[in-house]
DNA sequence: CCAAAAGTGTTAGATTTACACCCATGA
DNA sequence: TCATGGGTGTAAATCTAACACTTTTGG
């Protein structure tokens, strides 16, 4: 407890560490899993079981499978790394939309060995909380506002690793996405109303927009959302109209864009 | 002559290949180098002298080097790599846009063993003919046009292993790059004229834009580009007035992007 | 002078924004 | 019936697209 990130663990399993145990280069995916609950975006996160590192909160991730082998068979493409390292480590996944955020291979970002890292991006619906699986101490949904050198950052919580800078970097690439194209939808359920959809944007914009407009907008952008023609179950908390449930459509970009105000 | 791609020989040599003599698993960086020659968009292409696909066109590329070792030292992070790689095959390139396209893995992509490829994008203005470097037959600037299965397509001009696909994403990326970014002017020189901007966007669109109007909204995005004062040389090939020269402002980003038109 | 290309003015139409207001529902 | 949230109307402000027109240059 004193020492949770068993720093001095770690020096001594360096000094130890044997570099031809493995190939000398080495190809991992790691998943950037993002999810909004109850207005706030957040991130799973896993707790290091293992050195290097031990302790630290890091991305899910884990080695490809390059050929087939005693761990199991080869990974037939790397989205279907990115899934399998998800679900041994957190939870099972079903029909989320997966994107690939880059590749990180900068010399030193492992000091094990040389680590070329391929970064995923998943967005998701409100999921349960996932299961600690093998390898992990712990797995948990983490606001991303905790997180990093930000205003409301919880203090020891830095990532292992480059991490960090995956999470900064797949937050960006959430926060353009949403202009372009329909992925909002990608953090609803099958079905969902247009304030959940603005409620969205709001969250990984991190900006209020105007409710009315933004409902005509989405309206107007063809095939963003299909009318289901049902109504959700209840309005608001203290009363309220019932608001209509949509569906995503099947437009794959926006025209035109939904662009965040410049100020 | 009469088999260029020398396919017996080929699968003479994967029948006598022993991938042991490499990792089981490689990181190779394969680089899509984008200029626009007269008006038309070509890409770098590099002809095959090694197996496998000897004789084939491909992209520029070559393996990353983990660690310092008998041929160089190690490549400190991948966009090095990627430089050097097009360097030694090509040509050496001085102040380009270089940008991570994605990384493809998929398992029966090379037929030797299980390859990584992490592929980048150069956009570069209008450059010298390539000279051949190390392991090459042939460098050369080649039109999009005239590959892939499309209208203007040259029979016989496919792309080796899965660089198609690679152009195609690259080129896709370019497009929408343009509408967001100010990037068009990394296919410039340092300095141009708007009118010349301007056909970069059609040459890279392909669709033709009002002149007029296209000049006014790229002085209103702020950012976009700087008078430098200047004059260009001369006006048209028949008279006509001489164009203001521009720098590359410093905005990373459009506000309001240039949109293509739907249709 | 004439043709060509650069750059500006102007206006109709479309889009965006802000705010007012009505509708449907739960307490 | 009142407060709350869903959804529509509307008009001012802004942006866009089209076309006419002036400016500057080469032949």
């Amino acid at each position: 407890m004193a020492d949770p990130r068993n720093e001095e663990g770690e020096s001594r399993f360096l000094a130890d560490y044997d570099p031809h145990v493995f190939a000398p280069a080495a190809v991992t995916v790691d998943v950037v899993a993002l999810t909004i609950r109850s207005g706030v975006p957040h991130v799973l996160l896993t707790r290091r079981a293992e050195h290097p590192q031990r302790g630290w909160w890091a991305l899910p991730g884990g080695f490809v499978r390059a050929e087939d082998g005693p761990d199991g068979p080869a990974d037939p493409d790397l989205p279907d790394a990115a899934l399998r390292v998800l679900s041994e480590k957190t939870l099972l996944p079903t029909e989320l939309h997966l994107e690939q955020l880059g590749t990180y291979g900068a010399r030193d970002r492992d000091p094990r060995m040389r680590v070329f890292s391929v970064a995923y991006v998943l967005l998701a619906p409100d999921l349960p909380d996932p299961h600690t699986g093998r390898g992990t101490e712990e797995a948990a949904w983490i606001p991303w506002r905790d997180l990093g050198h930000g205003d409301g950052a919880r203090p020891g919580l830095d990532l292992a690793f480059d991490h960090g800078r995956l999470l900064a970097d797949a937050v960006e690439r959430a926060r353009s996405k949403l202009e372009y194209t329909p992925l909002a939808t990608a953090f609803l359920p099958p079905a969902f109303t247009i304030t959940a959809l603005r409620e969205v944007y709001e969250a990984v914009w991190g900006q209020s927009l105007h409710a009315a407009n933004f409902h005509r907008k989405i309206l107007a952008a063809p095939g963003f959302v299909e009318d289901t023609g049902e109504l959700a179950e209840r309005g608001g908390a203290g009363g309220g109209r019932r608001a209509r449930l949509y569906r995503a459509g099947g437009a794959a970009l926006l025209h035109p864009p939904l662009l965040r105000s410049t100020q």
